[in-house]
DNA sequence: AATGTAATTGCATTCGAAGTCAATTTCGCC
DNA sequence: GGCGAAATTGACTTCGAATGCAATTACATT
């Protein structure tokens, strides 16, 4: 064998293996061992924009392909100190709406190469173990649909980790926060309600802990307070299809009838809220009584609601939220900023507008 | 300075130091130092079982507190080779009744230490790209609601991660698999249908791809000729809200007046389908017609629609599915196996029943 | 052919925690 | 006080890929 200066390692043709090397998976540095080439070389093979030859590249890319190399994305962060990770904090899934908003997040974070985490809270007092899981697997950002206090939030600052809420904010807090404005919309509509006549209304509110749900509620008493309406009787309510059930009933016993109109936070509630008007109090929507709705989930177009309401931007608000959230993990000095959106009115038939 | 023998680290009472030490998290080692102890013991004071006495203990966990110290889940993964972490790979997310099964297995794998990984697909095309994505996560094991060929579970055997699929299976193909066999139910919801007097029998099927929607459109029928029923129009659907409507209208305009049963593949096609009646022919559920539906997807149950159809346990498969996945995550030897579950009867009063 | 510059490539180190093994300490007990 | 067994502890290595830096090669120019 002539001696050389300095000898390369020789590609070897190693016979069958078909697949994986040692009981687990093929590693980078198998792969360089098969193209006779340094790890290095494999790792920058895999890197879009890294210095290698087209040489290079169809070696190690042949080497890997034949031994099944993919590659592991958990040592990656470990020396990037990058997870390509978004845990996603949601409390119910079982609200109509949030899937919805799910996905879009999900589908939108994954066309960025971003994967999603997903933490759901069966309760709130679960956000503390959550929240300990979310630190542990650094995450490179959290986007929350759940509610966090103010010390909360302050861990965020001290772990280094950016968050973003979505359709939530803090009163007096400076937080990234994502939310459709709905005051104008609402204010719009109760401004026709009140035009078609409804003089005696009903508002079957959101949990106590949602900022969006008393917006809603607050831009719609203000604005009937404005034009003279005084006969307005408030429910509170979970955002729920029962929520919009219980609220109407409690509505007509406080008021000894019904309502002429209905506000309701959420269209869930608004939905439980037409059945219970047309099936335990027989009631012909829009007829007799007027319901409307925010969010403008999927059941509210159906045929049996229709619903009138105001339709949340999803696809622009998962957008923002991610966009901002990502500039924050470039750039962590950034200061909070927060995106609103406004929804869009939705005119269906469970309303008698003027 | 009197001489000793090994000399041990000091506990260095660092002045002040509120958090973090250089700019990131503290570390591990990090921790050590303050607390003058070993990496090695402070890993070990973060595990359950390990031995260490109750001073180091003491003095491990203060320094942590003190620096603010959270474990690492990416660090542990690397060397364990366990990510505590499952890939749940889901379709659409805006179908009613996945949602409910997101949350039921995120909430399930919470309790026992695992974390959801999602991944969502726009387009079933995009399935490759996603495969790719888990592979590189080093996931413990998938969850998949998604088709997936049988070249495709394949690739799960070479890469050695177990799969389970939910609601699905693949014929010919061993695989883990958790679903709901229906038949029953559906046999004997045909029969008293029958016995109501229905001999005009309308199915909206699903996809093509649903092996679970085959089946119950298979049970159906064949318990319909086994009765002697013969008048059976099949028509095709995908699963959602429009396809309900559509596919009664094709039924009515196939046999010239719409048919006297509907039995659907979906709760959200037998909303439509109801919708459908009510308001585009004007017929009443269940006077004129009687509709059910699979699944016993929340809406279902709502005034509007209190759908008969066959509710499936997703608590009891969400469990199943789990516990299949994590027994082939300890011992991948483990063959595959199939746990049918059965769904259960829900009398709603969608249809007349006999 | 010699030289200078730019493009490749490999070595060695790093990320943070877990586990092995051997050294040491603790403790019970005579 | 001394012995042996059991418990505790630390040094060192490992997981798999990325990257700074230095060494080398390729290539253009005179």
């Amino acid at each position: 064998m002539a001696s050389r200066k300095r000898p390369r390692i020789q590609e070897k043709p190693q016979p069958e293996i078909p697949f994986a090397n040692n009981g687990g998976r093929a590693t980078s540095y198998d792969v360089a061992l098969r193209a006779g080439v340094s790890q290095s070389a494999v790792s920058r093979c895999f890197k879009p924009g890294a210095s290698a030859s087209s040489k290079m590249r169809d070696r190690v890319m042949r080497a890997a392909r034949e031994l099944g190399y993919t590659p592991n994305a958990i040592a990656r962060s470990l020396i990037t100190r990058r997870s390509n990770l978004v845990a996603v904090i949601i409390t119910n899934l079982t609200n109509l709406y949030y899937p919805e908003v799910l996905a879009e997040l999900s589908s939108q974070a994954s066309a960025r190469g971003i994967r999603v985490l997903l933490f759901t809270l069966p309760t709130e007092s679960e956000i503390d173990k959550v929240l300990e899981q979310v630190w542990q697997y650094r995450v490179d950002g959290v986007i929350s649909a759940a509610r966090l206090s103010a010390e909360q939030v302050g861990l965020f600052q001290k772990h280094g980790v950016p968050l973003v809420f979505y359709n939530r904010f803090l009163r007096d807090t400076p937080v990234c926060a994502v939310f459709c404005d709905q005051s104008d919309g609402a204010r719009m509509l109760v401004q026709r309600l009140v035009k078609a006549e409804h003089r005696k209304f009903g508002i079957i509110a959101g949990p106590p802990d949602s900022v969006v749900g008393q917006e809603r509620v607050k831009a719609s008493v203000d604005r009937l307070t404005e034009l003279g309406i005084t006969d307005v009787t408030v429910v509170p309510g979970a955002y729920d299809y029962e929520s919009g059930v219980n609220g109407l009933h409690e509505l007509t016993r406080r008021l000894h009838r019904p309502p002429q109109a209905v506000i309701c936070a959420n269209d869930a509630m608004a939905i439980g809220c037409m059945d219970a008007a047309r099936y335990d109090l027989g009631l012909e929507v829009p007829k007799k009584i007027s319901i409307v709705g925010f969010d403008g989930a999927g059941p509210s177009s159906w045929a049996s609601y229709r619903l009138t309401t105001l339709r949340q931007p999803v696809q622009r608000m998962a957008e923002a939220a991610l966009t901002m959230l990502l500039a924050r993990v470039e750039e962590p000095s950034l200061p909070p900023e927060r995106r609103v959106l406004s929804g869009a009115l939705v005119e269906g038939t469970s309303a008698r507008l003027g």
